[in-house]
RNA sequence: GGGCGGUUAGCUCAGCUGGUUAGAGCGCCUGCCUUACAAGCAGGAAGUCGGGGGUUCGAGUCCCUCACUGCCCA
């Protein structure tokens, strides 16, 4: 490789020159607690700027063997392609983020290094109203506003806003180490883009799927937008229900209606009363004298009395008023009644009724002005408290007023229509209305719900595919028009002569109906989710006709990188925008991609057309105490400053650890810590195996590094060769046959459980294998082998010997170093920035790749499993372990070697003698007697399978040993009591299977014994005192 | 109102299709500065698996029911 492209050797550890010894890995200039900090910033400088993760556009016709290109770690064969859900350009990274940026990151770096083309895609969301919020309230602040600027100037501004703060997020994201392509970066107000979205847009319409119309919407007056149903929030309020009185017109009486909004009566324009309810029935078809309704001096509206199903008789009088203009059920009533609808607010949702005299009146206001007024005329009967639920815009807050208004929507349950046409409005479904005739076969949303129910998009957790049927099968007809400037405008003109529409995907010099150049764009903008629901395929250069650079031509539409990326392998994303986003995609992903061919030109199936095959819905992360982060709270934790204090692995390990499918994260600083523990433990098993590499170069023993044979693809990861470790034989020492078989085992766990998105799960493996395996044990044991100065340690030596030392040194050094850099290589996805540091020390600025991340995945047929190893292990431990109890209870000074008498079979016997190097130094064990009897005493201890004591005079604690055993004796009693009766149950004898039986023996043979030693270590022991 | 979750050690959470004596991290108690690591080492205590009922040879796991709690939709 090519020396220059090594980073520049770490501050910390790695020496000037980048051309020592492979061995020089010093742990002399390691500082003895690692510090994040000092390496975090360069490495992600250095996976950046050496675009480690950039993917090509395959150079080859789609399908060729560039993209086959390894057999190594297993099913490696298949791309592995996920988009970043693109943050709000607007945005700052919070925990939501962070946790979903690990996981995507952790399984990219896993698949990359399991020898799959891994490409992650970053970008940023233009977020129409967040963005134009924050130039708006620029312009506030310098005394102005967008009127005067006019559309030009303000986009204009946006952009300058956008190219002077856009790239903070993903500054951000570089820190976290995120493992994404930055060549292909892309903010969905890009000109490629763009036009994907004319063309998706105007292709929609020729289908007839976009129709434009005058429809109730959610508007909001403070943004003077528009917004869709899932923009909207509801809260539960304490509001009034108000009964007023209608009086007839003919004077003959009244009736009383009930209210939520008074100051809508201004908009009246009938009363609803139910025709089974019999209260009004003869009021059916009257007139009544609208109150307050007079404009200039005029006498009040007369609005009829009509029957209408709506109309609930228990709901408060069950005459209700009706409004078709400011209230989506009142519009539904409107429509089937042919009534007028009459709009008295404006856009602001101030009362807009020139010559009234509420005009002008904010509509709260008025509210009160009517009431008062009504109360004065007599005709407010009462008012009482009531619970309501308040229509809320999420971006402004404010509340919202379904406003009846010229609006585009996309026709979800319609089937497309074959070419062009137009059919104006015979769709009359809406949001937040009704929609008729369920779904269309065909239509968007059916072709949705078919990717899902017939398997081709698979949900985890699997519950949330229930979540998306229940609302993909409610489906309303989508608003996609915001009356916003920022963000991809409609690309329809208005014929100024004609009235006629033209849609086109290039700017028309000319009405298309009548070719009057008397035309003007049309002025809202589509919403921000039309755009990024098309992102899975407009990313790879959808539709491909585009000349900007970024564009690769295609024949129809199917692009190089849409041959080899699409569809995207896995979606990780929170539920929170399920609908918004997830769904979206779905429906114009598989509408827009049938369309598409397959790379062999045949036809695409819905399984093809999905835009991602999976997707992963990861949890909340709230904060310690369970509480939802809102900055109204003040409970938000920033990752950033978390980061800070901990180091970014030490927080991504805690997130993965804590990623449990289907339950929130209570995010921990207590585990987070604990994760900062465990990298600063790793860190110090690094410096130890450097010293010991030092010690072995100082002694001339040489040991060769683990070498990986370079990969001959750019981005493709190096192998490990291990030839002479891997296959481990009996002559191998039993720590390192047990370390290989363990680190088999861990591998095939990390690899099932990152195949099932178990992040908690394989973190957890990793941990008890780092921690608890290699450094409690391995590490411990191993030290028994390094020995750098041979002839000291025996009495008579001889040349034999000390080579037989150096061999010694020599081969567990080997296995150590072998041992420790799988291991760097297995957590590397999950602490990437840790792993790169130490891995780089080890090979001393001479890598065999450029990045551990560009190295192979720790598979289990690297290690060989010896099944015999770790039984003999097992025991050991055991071993060790009671002794350190029984060390313990004898209270033998910490540093004080001890004599052991042991009782047991051959078996142990025998592995004993191979281990008594090890009991001395794990144990302290100074001497091993071997009794043949049983042994009780008050310094012994009992497993199933050995007895064993510790000679050492100091008497025990016996009332605490008597408790002791008096609750392990209880415990046996009802272990065997359980087992006793289980066994002599005949129904289970013969029902259950055949191991669970001999388990359950085995078992209960061993509380037996164990039962009966410790009845007669409690006979034996002495009275208390 | 409709739907979907959750309730397991002091805290935060695992526990796969029902199967041997329910696990982890943190916290807690005790003893150790054993030259990789005190962000450490060793040992230890701690759970009637929300209540009740049922199915089963066997239930933390399946079913019913109640309680509490969270979320989504209206």
């Amino acid at each position: 490789m090519n020396r220059k492209e090594t980073p520049k050797p770490p501050a910390q550890s790695l020496p000037e020159s980048p051309a020592q010894p492979a061995t020089e890995a010093s742990a002399s200039n390691l500082p003895k607690a690692y510090d994040p900090s000092a390496i975090e910033q360069r490495w992600a400088e250095y996976w950046v700027r050496e675009r480690l993760f950039d993917v090509p556009t395959p150079a080859t016709e789609p399908g060729a063997p560039s993209m086959e290109r390894s057999d190594m770690g297993g099913n490696s064969k298949e791309n592995f392609t996920l988009l970043l859900p693109p943050p709000n350009v607007t945005g700052r990274l919070h925990m939501g983020h962070m946790l979903n940026q690990t996981e995507m990151d952790i399984l990219t770096r896993w698949h990359r290094m399991r020898g799959q083309t891994s490409l992650w895609v970053p970008g940023t969301d233009h977020a129409g109203i967040a963005t134009q919020m924050m130039v708006e309230r620029q312009l506030a602040a310098e005394g102005t506003n967008r009127k005067p600027l006019g559309r030009e100037v303000f986009t204009a501004r946006v952009w300058e806003w956008k190219r002077q703060y856009g790239s903070a997020i993903t500054d951000q994201m570089r820190r976290l180490g995120a493992s994404v392509d930055w060549s292909r970066e892309y903010f969905t107000m890009d000109d490629h883009l763009n036009v994907a979205v004319k063309d998706a847009f105007v292709r929609l319409y020729e289908q007839g799927l976009i129709y434009r119309g005058s429809y109730i919407v959610n508007w909001d007056p403070i943004q003077q937008t528009a917004v869709s149903d899932l923009e909207v929030t509801h809260e539960d309020r304490v509001g009034k229900l108000y009964n007023i009185r209608y009086p007839f017109a003919d004077g003959t009486g009244s009736i009383v209606v009930a209210t939520t909004r008074p100051e809508t009566m201004l908009g009246d324009t009938a009363v609803a009363v139910n025709p089974a309810d019999e209260r009004y029935t003869a009021f059916i078809g009257k007139v009544i004298s609208l109150p307050l309704s007079a404009v200039n001096g005029s006498p009040n509206r007369e609005i009829p009395v009509l029957a209408d199903e709506w109309a609930q008789p228990e709901f408060g009088t069950g005459a209700v008023k009706v409004t078709p203009a400011h209230d989506p059920n009142d519009f539904a009533i409107g429509q089937r009644h042919a009534l007028p609808s009459l709009t008295i607010l404006d856009t602001t949702a101030h009362i807009d009724l020139s010559g009234s005299p509420y005009h002008g009146l904010d509509r709260f206001a008025a509210r009160k002005r009517i009431v008062a007024d009504l109360d004065a005329l007599g005709l407010l009967v009462d008012i009482k408290d009531h619970n309501l639920a308040i229509a809320i815009s999420q971006r402004s807050g404010a509340v919202i007023e379904p406003r009846l208004s010229m609006q585009w929507f996309l026709a979800v349950n319609k089937a497309p229509e074959g070419a062009g046409g137009f059919s104006p409005l015979n769709t009359p479904a809406q949001e937040g209305g009704f929609s008729p005739g369920g779904v269309a076969r065909d239509s968007i949303a059916a072709k949705a719900i078919a990717a899902v129910r017939e398997g081709h998009i698979h949900f985890t957790p699997e519950m949330y595919s229930k979540t998306y049927f229940e609302w993909m099968s409610n489906i309303h007809d989508w608003c996609i028009s915001r009356q916003l400037w920022w963000g991809h405008r409609i690309p329809a003109w208005h014929c100024a002569d004609c009235r006629a529409l033209t849609v086109a995907r290039e700017t028309p010099a000319a009405c298309a109906t009548c070719g009057s150049a008397n035309i003007t764009q049309e002025t809202d903008v589509l919403d921000t989710w039309f755009s990024s629901g098309l992102l899975p395929f407009t990313v790879f250069g959808w539709p491909g006709t585009a000349s900007t650079n970024n564009q690769q031509p295609a024949t129809n539409n199917l692009t190089p990188d849409l041959a080899a990326f699409y569809p995207t392998s896995l979606l990780v994303t929170g539920f929170d925008i399920l609908f918004f986003w997830v769904a979206r995609m779905i429906m114009l992903g598989t509408h827009f991609m049938l369309d598409v061919p397959m790379p062999d030109g045949s036809p695409r199936k819905l399984a093809e057309a999905v835009p991602f095959k999976a997707v992963y819905i990861h949890a909340l992360v709230r904060d310690a105490d369970r509480q939802k982060m809102s900055k109204t709270k003040g409970n938000v934790i920033d990752p950033i400053e978390i980061i800070e204090r901990f180091g970014t692995d030490a927080v991504r390990f805690t997130l993965a650890s804590m990623a449990s499918p289907g339950t929130d994260i209570a995010f921990s600083e207590a585990r987070t810590e604990g994760n900062r523990a465990f990298a600063n433990k790793i860190w110090n098993a690094a410096r130890f195996l450097f010293m010991n590499l030092d010690r072995a170069r100082e002694a001339g023993i040489e040991v060769t590094l683990p070498t990986h044979t370079p990969a001959t693809d750019p981005g493709a990861p190096s192998i490990a060769v291990s030839s002479r470790w891997v296959g481990s034989t009996t002559t191998d020492a039993l720590e390192s046959r047990w370390i290989l078989s363990r680190l088999h085992a861990v591998s095939a766990e990390v690899h099932r459980a990152l195949s099932d998105y178990r992040f908690d799960e394989a973190a957890s493996a990793i941990y008890q294998f780092f921690w608890g395996d290699l450094c409690d044990w391995y590490l411990e044991i191993v030290k028994l082998r390094l020995n750098f100065e041979p002839t000291n340690d025996l009495p008579f030596p001889t040349s034999e010997d000390a080579e037989d030392s150096v061999e010694q040194t020599r081969a567990a050094l080997t296995t150590f170093v072998h041992v420790f850099e799988s291991a760097l290589r297995l957590l590397s996805p999950f602490m990437p920035f840790l792993t790169e540091e130490i891995w780089h020390a080890l090979y001393a600025g001479l890598p065999p790749a450029k990045s551990i991340a560009l190295t192979h995945y720790p598979q289990p047929q690297d290690y060989a499993c010896d099944e015999a190893a770790l039984g003999e292990m097992q025991t050991l431990q055991e071993l060790i372990a009671t002794i350190r109890a029984l060390r313990k209870e004898l209270a033998v000074p910490e540093r004080e070697s001890a004599t052991i008498r042991i009782h047991g079979d051959a078996q142990i016997l025998d592995s004993l003698q191979f281990s008594q190097d090890i009991l001395a130094r794990l144990a302290r064990v100074s001497g091993i007697e071997v009794s043949d009897d049983p042994l009780t005493g008050n310094n012994a201890r009992s497993t199933a399978n050995f007895d064993i004591a510790v000679l050492y005079e100091r008497q025990i604690d016996v009332p605490a040993e008597r408790e002791r055993l008096t609750k392990d004796l209880a415990k046996y009693e009802k272990g065997l009591a359980a087992a006793e009766r289980q066994l002599s149950n005949e129904s289970f004898m013969a029902k259950a299977p055949a191991h669970i039986v001999e388990g359950l023996r085995k078992q209960a043979a061993e509380t037996r014994t164990l039962h009966d030693k410790t009845k007669a270590a409690l006979d034996a022991l002495p009275p208390n005192n």
